[in-house]
DNA sequence: AATATCGGTCTCCAATTTAGACCATGTCAT
DNA sequence: ATGACATGGTCTAAATTGGAGACCGATATT
């Protein structure tokens, strides 16, 4: 993202500021991931499983930067990091939530939408 | 996305397979700028203002695939096409409301914690 | 000794996104 | 008649972003 792309009108517009950070293919996973409670890196690695150690790494840190999650470093060896949910990070998770029912419950829907445009449209193209 | 990086244990995981749709730069952008009703495609363009035509076009056909956005052609020259949100979009903008609100009333807790992080943490580093 | 753990970072390569040219067609002003 | 403009895209080349896996330092385990 270009530095200012989230300023409109020389001041940050709260939507697009929001939505460009949690718009991204990690960041909702990694919130929903950590609602189960605090977790350590290696942890959430192998819970959401398809992501790589660095898009995992830059996904916390920033929502570490936004103040949704608390980092803490154990001094021990090997080293222990833990992740844990603000309250901020928490206050989140609800309209969140939302979006996950939301999800849930038309997810057939969508299914269904996919198989009638590859049916109906797509052979013929637009 | 690989093409079937959304399926898990041989089905297609709702949450996963919804966030991967709208979790990207665009989608709930979109989403949000039909919220004001049906739209041709340089009006999005426009409204959306930093969006290539290409992301648009393509996020929007991604939208009519998976049943949000219907796509109108009017055979006129120039030509027209409108996007309008279907009934599955329009309950969407419902879970999604709840989180462009969450933006609004969160917004400056966000930029406070940008702003300690940048003074507290980035200076010493990790 | 070797090997494994842990939380990253770094490099290299692949995939995604962008900017911008281009297209076909018709209307409007010169 | 000629040129500019508008529309909804697509195509290409260049820039940005993402993933796979090597690597690190310190210690415990085999």
């Amino acid at each position: 993202m270009p530095p200012d792309k989230r300023i409109v009108f020389e001041q940050p517009c709260p939507i697009r500021d929001v939505l460009d950070r949690i718009g991204d293919q990690w960041s909702l996973l990694v919130l929903e991931t950590l609602r189960g409670g605090t977790k350590r890196f290696n942890v959430l690695l192998r819970e959401i499983g398809d992501i790589s150690k660095q898009m995992l790494a830059r996904t916390l840190r920033r929502l570490e930067q936004d103040g949704f999650v608390a980092r803490t470093v154990f001094p021990e060896v090997p080293p222990r990091v833990e992740y844990t949910l603000t309250d901020l990070g928490r206050s989140f998770l609800e309209p969140m939530q939302a979006l996950v029912f939301w999800a849930d419950i038309h997810h057939q829907a969508i299914v269904a939408a996919r198989q009638r445009y590859d049916q109906v449209i797509a052979p013929g193209g637009h």
